[in-house]
DNA sequence: CCCCACGCCGTAAACGTTTACAGGAGCAAG
DNA sequence: CTTGCTCCTGTAAACGTTTACGGCGTGGGG
């Protein structure tokens, strides 16, 4: 772990100049001597080029940071899964951020860019406050949100439709036969939260469903939540025969509850989520949920950046990702769970002995 | 994104020279007046500290890199979600490197912190090859190893005893009775592989059990890849009454094929995983997993780099993660699935609108 | 034979910090 | 008034690159 060597080093022993050497290892034009006598030196010196000295010259870091609420959460993996090979490809590290979703943090980082240890940032915030929008106008390096943002934030942008979404999951459980179709939602001051609700209104009016306030009930999007929140909604309302859970994990608190009360998925009660994780496959009966393209948000994302950061200036854009249903046993009658999702080969295994 | 101030844009606005400007920033003795000039100047130009330049100067980068095989494994997730946090609280940010599990581009990783774009790194490698123990110990910067390493390798090493975890799960399946305990395991070249299997051997040996090579079928650690063998094994020994299953993946993949084949489970075949992931928990019925400890490892490994980046030098370490049976539903008996895991609130879930 | 063009190369400055060192101001003691 | 000490500050060098610029040697054309 001594000090390595530095260009000065190799310059010293090919008998050149630090000049000469940076020109070789760049691919310059340099006569064909020249080019032997530093590789052969280099090599000898098992040279690494210095990534701090490099970037603080050439203002490029050639690293990319991504800003999620929490490295735990399946929908940000299956974006992060998505963004790192993008990046990886063009040349880029990735920086991971987690911020607990908290607004403090989230501006952190925007702040922290102008420290310039990144290219650009992928953020994807849950609330996006007016202190958000400040420092993003501010920021010293070019961002992409996943996520709603506001009507002409001058940002690259791409989100979800996941009030559409909602929509197709309400129209397939009425189409089922269902007509007692609760909601499980999430907080009503997140943005997912509000979009999703409105959805849910919006597409019981489509089928001519009446909306009723006791049909929806409101809980944190962990599966222990939706345990409670499910389990204070059959008491009150045993008579529903459809769930549309915000997420997944909510939902599979929801199979848990249903399944402990003797109530058969989804003969007696079908159960949709939202996100379509890899935990919606694996679970019994499997669920069906409403995929938000978590996946391509992420390519998306991850795209859209590197064009900014080749391209230079560009109108803000913003891509909006259609949902889409994938239907499963917790809806669909019997519960074959193997349907085979060629993704799931992604998810390789074989941690350390 | 005009370029941003420097201290020399500070110097000049609060009239003193840069050396006082990195003084006051740097929180040294200063006079109180030229504090609050430097203070005063600093924050109308919103400056912020260029960590590259700041890097070079002190050669730290407060950077740690973590590699791992394939962001989407879950086992590997596992660790991030432990790491994460760690190095946060000590100040350092998170670069990922996904490495396919391609030993060219593990030892890239290695070779690249030459780079000296972070102050460490950790790593948990599939299979260990010569070219990963002469380029590790050729590294210029403090390393983790997650993982088996050979005896006396000069690294800090944090491993998993998946052959005791082995053992754990088949003295478990022998006392509910089963005599016909099958095992599907992964690659035999691979570190996991080979240790699974001695353990396996090891464990019927312990019980009084036959070694008998039809019962041994091999599997990638994928899902698909379970199936397959599965069936393979099916057809070939209907007998069985319980499987080993190197990795929860192919457990899942063992569940479809039983269900399809209509055999229950436990009560025809008990099914056993390893890693304990999430999706253990979250399968139906759930699913037995001998936990490898992924999250603890992390944990330990960060400690590890964290205690070494700050303290220097000091003689290479190794921890040992003991395993732990998780016995659920596909082994247990009743099929409750809802055993509240402390951990799972950290699931946060709330993709964007 | 002189001059110019051209191809290579070395010198030095720059990127934005941190920090060793020395100098200046103020003051107390001799 | 000199000496010496303390406290603060400024100058300059250093970290390891990249790159503008100018110089030198060679070769060809006038």
């Amino acid at each position: 772990m001594a000090d390595g060597p530095t260009i000065n080093t190799i310059a010293a022993r090919a008998g050149v100049s630090i000049a000469s050497v940076s020109r070789v290892l760049n691919g310059l034009p340099t006569r064909q001597e020249t080019v032997r006598k530093v590789m052969a030196a280099a090599d000898e010196l098992g040279y690494v080029r210095n990534a701090v000295a490099r970037s603080l010259k050439s203002r490029r870091t050639h690293q990319v940071a991504f800003a999620m609420a929490d490295v735990g959460n399946p929908a940000y993996l299956a974006m992060l899964r998505e963004i790192q090979p993008v990046l990886k490809a063009a040349g880029y590290r990735l920086v991971l951020h987690s911020t607990d979703a908290v607004a403090a943090d989230e501006i952190d980082v925007l702040r922290s860019l102008g420290e310039r240890y990144v290219d650009g940032l992928i953020m994807s915030p849950l609330r996006v406050t007016d202190a958000h929008l400040e420092t993003l106008a501010a920021a010293r390096a070019p961002v992409v949100i996943i996520g709603q943002v506001p009507e002409g934030t001058p940002v690259d942008n791409v989100r979800a439709d996941s009030r559409t979404g909602v929509r197709l999951a309400i129209d397939h459980l009425y189409a089922l036969g269902r007509r007692r179709v609760a909601m499980v939602n999430g907080p009503l001051d997140t943005v997912p939260g509000a979009a999703r609700g409105a959805g849910y209104r919006e597409a019981l009016e489509a089928v001519g469903l009446p909306y009723d306030e006791d049909l929806v009930q409101i809980a944190d999007f962990y599966r222990p939540e939706g345990r409670r929140a499910v389990a204070e909604l059959l008491a009150r309302r045993p008579d529903v025969d459809a769930l549309m859970c915000a997420n997944d994990l909510i939902a599979l608190g929801a199979l848990d509850v249903l399944r402990d009360a003797g109530r058969r998925v989804p003969e007696d009660v079908a159960v949709a989520g939202m996100d379509d994780t890899d935990l919606a496959a694996a679970s019994w009966p499997s669920l069906t949920s409403v995929s938000l393209g978590s996946a391509e948000r992420g390519r998306v994302a991850a795209e859209l950046l590197l064009e900014r950061l080749n391209g230079g200036e560009r109108e803000p854009r913003r891509v909006t990702v259609p949902p889409r249903l994938v239907v499963r046993a917790s809806t669909a009658g019997e519960g074959h769970c193997a349907e085979g999702r060629s993704a799931e080969g992604r998810h390789a295994e074989g941690s350390g002995a």
